[in-house]
DNA sequence: TTTCTTTGTTGCTCATAGTGCAACTATAAC
DNA sequence: GTTATAGTTGCACTATGAGCAACAAAGAAA
């Protein structure tokens, strides 16, 4: 087996059958579509598609609508999620601050943790304004364009940060930060003011507010932030988001450190 | 490709590596393991398992502790875990509601929906007493033999019951329900009492008491459950509980009603 | 209704991609 | 130091997976 160039070129060798397979539940992660579809998103045969669809399907890993309908993920997928729930504890504890936080401040509240240059959201809970509320669970999101992102980069040893972020900083909107020197200075900012905002640096009309956890030995080991329309989430709400944020990060702190973190 | 036999037999064929792979998933999802480890599980060569995990690893789907290390499952994995909860409403407006009666109660609480004949679980809060909480989320648990799966079943159109039950009734514990008859009187209680309970008929020492949430068709769309040791979680409290559990199920079926189901 | 299109499934065939082997390396144990 | 254990990688073979094409089923159009 050579397997030079699959999605692109990795230096050990990748398991095409199984790296499309992923692909495939990567696509129906962002909604349902039909066999043909995938296929030609995939760049190859229906057949091919429609065998590994049906691996997955056997595993509960998705689901057809009807007998040759679309497909979706399923319900299978949960049994990972609960697995990776029960290793980061900071997912279970997440969840009940979340909420409560969502009920006070009346805006989605998200718990994120940084995995190499990206902010993840781990927990997560809406805000009232019911509809229209986006999911951003698992949603890897570049850190120096989100309020989370910045919080758990303005706390990292100035070394690791520059290796982070070599890779250039990519522009999402007219106000994403894209010059390191300036994103410097920001972290700055954040470390002394305690929070991170992001407004509007990830989506016109997106506005996110943040503020970092601390584990027990002091260190940064996740991020909560408060995000919401720019019209209702405006600047002037920064004093008071703020304080009901650290508020839920002590309280998530405390809870980490008696679980024996 | 013939590939008669891969695990069991399928009547179609079955993307092998990909079935493995998913093997692999569900081996790391029950705990941490190395290479060695999952070949002799699978009974396949090391090589093999080790480029399957690569491949995984590629994709976060798998995590790596250390260089050369075991195995765990990946935090890539929330990705599709958001994308079920995203598609499930009931996962979102589950999570609240469940929160606040595990506050209430002290037990652990899960919301459970109906695939086949298991009750899965979608959401959870853990109850108060830290240690020792189980992650029950996906899990799939046989219906004849919990509180949850068991007030589902008991509001099943009588013909699709007996369907479901073919297969016939696993015992769990010496009070599991085996006997399809037997089955069939308790559910007509279930459904006459509006609720049902699982005393030590899955696991020793494990009580549940369950619910069931109507949709607003009438029709039950999900179980929503307490459970918690033996001696805690005792017949005396099924009054307490089940009202608590009422109250959750009629807010569950407000919300869910509100947003167009 | 019939016909035309589109989409998912399946038998067949070929060659690629995946597996097993074995040698290699790194880490841990002694 | 030696030995044992566990993960990675080059190589060779063939079982396996991909493409093709014919088929079946379901809509859409006439």
């Amino acid at each position: 087996m050579s397997n030079k160039e699959t999605t692109g070129e990795r230096e050990p060798t990748l398991v095409q059958s199984v790296d499309r397979a992923i692909t495939i539940l990567e696509l129906l992660a962002r909604g349902e579509r039909g066999v043909t579809e995938i296929a030609a998103e995939l760049g190859v045969h229906k057949s091919t598609v429609s065998r590994l669809v049906y691996t997955l399907q056997a595993r509960q890993l998705v689901e057809q609508h009807g007998e040759r309908g679309r497909f979706s993920i399923g319900i299978g997928m949960l049994r990972f999620a609960g697995a990776v729930a029960g290793q980061l504890d900071i997912v279970q504890v997440g969840n009940p601050v979340c909420e409560e936080l969502a009920g006070r401040l009346g805006e989605t509240v998200n718990v994120a943790v940084l995995d190499s240059a990206n902010a993840i959201n781990v927990s997560q809970a809406l805000g009232t304004s019911a509809v229209a509320a986006q999911n951003w669970i698992g949603q890897r999101t570049p850190s120096h364009a989100t309020a989370s992102g910045k919080a758990l980069l303005a706390f990292m040893p100035p070394g690791e940060l520059d290796e982070l972020l070599a890779g250039g900083l990519v522009s999402y909107t007219a106000r994403t930060i894209t010059d390191p020197q300036e994103l410097g200075e920001v972290l700055k900012g954040v470390a002394e003011d305690g929070y991170a905002t992001s407004f509007e640096e990830l989506e016109p009309g997106l506005h996110a507010i943040a503020v970092p956890v601390f584990g027990s030995g002091g260190d940064v080991i996740a991020a909560i932030s408060a995000s919401g329309p720019a019209y209702r989430l405006s600047r002037k709400r920064i004093p008071e988001v703020v304080e009901e944020l650290r508020r839920g990060a002590r309280e998530l702190s405390d809870r980490m450190a008696y679980m024996g973190r």
